[in-house]
DNA sequence: TAATATAGGGAAAGATCATTCCCTAAATCA
DNA sequence: TGATTTAGGGAATGATCTTTCCCTATATTA
């Protein structure tokens, strides 16, 4: 099931998946995203991915299953997208406003209604469900992560001052990041978000 | 219903409500903080306000009533709290840090995995429900609008510089705080999110 | 080509849940 | 005191949702 990667060389015994796994999820994550994870019904998931019920309890154990699923392709297609942002060779104060860039730009306008699926649904789910909180927290973790390894970097090439508090700075940034997310909900304009992260940066000096 | 500081003496008709509204409403809002509006069933409701579904719906509409009710009770709640808090005789700076000491006070530990009930369960509805997304965002420019003030006191008090853009650094301060719950709902320590709120300061200078 | 294995789909079953109904209780009003 | 009004409570109802079942379709393997 986390095998999509698969050549199709080496195909499975019986009949094959008509449908691509990961559209599927991508499709099912905005549901959930948009919906919450108990307001998404079985058949708003079936509408969304174009599947049958039946078709969707053969890919998955039951609807917890979708979620996790999607919520992985979820952290994986962030990921990759704040990868392609923070891998260049700039500085490293300047990477850490592009990577908050990043996060204005998703929490603003129509994608910014559409909330982020680990604040939304994860912290819906986290209170009663072990493996889901697990999950967040391992998000927030690799989050904040990021951003101190950013600061690191910045402190190395010059950037940022030695004297900044890299852990506690790293910890500000990553709720402001979840904060815009929750603010975005409500309706922010793109130059609103940014004008906050201008603020923000005043502490990498 | 709202005019639940009726004195007695101007007592209703019928037989005289059993239990009290805010106390009620008070065990409600935990249970629909904890769990999330979708995932909170009457029969959660019933146990938590120690009444019959029966006597719910003699005192709301219908579930969505009793939330609706319970987000202007702690909005109550809160607001008092957060105003106990910053009404005093302290420089506008100073004023700022308490705010978010409170903030700071209630997103770690176990007041921290209970979340915030704006955060969690109106974002969970304001997608679908227009009256709740607009008391989502009453309450988000209700706490944009005090940290702003509290900028535009230090700045009248000599506490927070001139030069400082009170309307950008107040919406990331509200960012901050709604990422602080959050993040809070993941377990962090006291230490952690004064840290984070200790940076932040850095932004008033 | 027959056997086996897996996918697609939709109807049916089984659970859960929000809401209503109806009866009883306790207050005010005439 | 009897009529009226509102509250408390719990069983019954009706709607909705998750999950299973079963049949068909399409692939590989022997």
């Amino acid at each position: 099931m986390t095998e999509t990667t698969a050549s199709d060389t080496m195909r499975g015994r019986g009949r094959p998946r008509e449908f691509d796994m990961n559209e599927a999820l991508d499709k099912a994550l905005r549901v959930f995203s948009e919906r919450g994870y108990h307001a998404t019904s079985i058949g708003n998931l079936t509408d969304a991915m174009q599947l049958a019920s039946g078709s969707v309890y053969k890919a998955f154990k039951d609807k917890r299953g979708v979620f996790l699923a999607a919520f992985d392709r979820y952290r994986t297609v962030r990921s990759g997208k704040l990868r392609a942002v923070i891998d260049t060779d700039k500085m490293g104060y300047e990477r850490i406003r592009d990577a908050l860039t990043l996060y204005a730009d998703v929490s603003h306008g129509q994608t910014g209604k559409l909330g982020c699926l680990v604040v939304s649904c994860a912290s819906e789910l986290a209170t009663f469900d072990p493996e889901v909180a697990k999950k967040v927290a391992a998000a927030m973790d690799s989050n904040e992560a990021v951003l101190r390894d950013l600061i690191g970097l910045g402190q190395n090439d010059g950037s940022v001052p030695a004297h900044v508090d890299g852990k506690a700075t790293a910890r500000l940034l990553l709720c402001l990041v979840q904060g815009m997310r929750v603010v975005g909900k409500t309706g922010r304009t793109r130059e609103e978000m940014m004008a906050a992260v201008t603020v923000a940066m005043k502490t990498l000096t």
